[in-house]
DNA sequence: CCGCATCCGTATAGATACTG
DNA sequence: CAGTATCTATACGGATGCGG
């Protein structure tokens, strides 16, 4: 289930559960993002975007809703119209967030070495 | 694609990629474990197995190669029957899974605070 | 026997079209 | 603009096969 239904997913050690929230794909994009602070859910899928092929609006949606109830997001949805919603990180929210940012800069930094690393293993079995 | 085939995969920011490699499901589980020092196949399988639901070869394979191609885990196939691979940290994976570890430990440090937000979230929202 | 490749069925990720 | 419904693609697990 993942990143999916915010409710689902019993029969598991349940921290793994939060974990595999917080590393998710789109979870870890999304929490970087919010450390820049609050995001609507537009400028959020934009901005996402931004880097390699970006969300659909229903992943992101789910992403968020699980991040939300994890505790790790807050939502603000201003009634008015056209409706506007604002999304930012709680204080457990941050936490993990720079945690996954650190990693995110992390693999940016040593990139070249798994390039590396990813050329002698294919060249290693080349038929 | 996620942790599949070794090689595919093109058409994204690279390194997006390999921050999915290692933040995926299982490989986030390998990494942690091999901190332990080296693993057979087998054990690494019982080791994750012991933690809620556990790994299926096909998905321990593909994320193994897929770290090994990374250059993150080293793979040692002794040439004996029955056949014996040990799996390791290479300096590369070690960094990474010290920081993946430390996610996790956060993550089973705050569960007390996701279970109440997750209380409240679902209280809130009760039809 | 163990490590791994392969085929298939199913659950879930993910894209697109639609609604308020 | 924010979110939902619907449909398709694929990740994943299970069984099987096979070489060492």
């Amino acid at each position: 289930m993942a990143v999916s239904d915010p409710r689902a997913g019993e029969a598991m050690c349940p921290y793994r559960l939060v974990l595999e929230h917080v590393t998710s794909r789109w979870g870890v994009l999304v929490l970087i993002q919010l450390l820049d602070g609050p995001h609507r859910f537009s400028e959020l899928r934009r901005a996402i975007g931004r880097v390699g092929r970006g969300v659909s609006e229903k992943m992101l949606t789910q992403t968020l809703q699980t991040l939300e109830r994890d505790g790790l997001v807050h939502r603000d949805a201003k009634p008015v119209i056209p409706p506007r919603v604002d999304y930012s990180l709680t204080v457990l929210g941050r936490e993990a967030a720079q945690q996954v940012r650190a990693l995110a800069e992390w693999t940016r930094d040593r990139m070249g070495d798994v390039e590396k690393a990813r050329l002698a293993y294919d060249e290693a079995r080349q038929a």
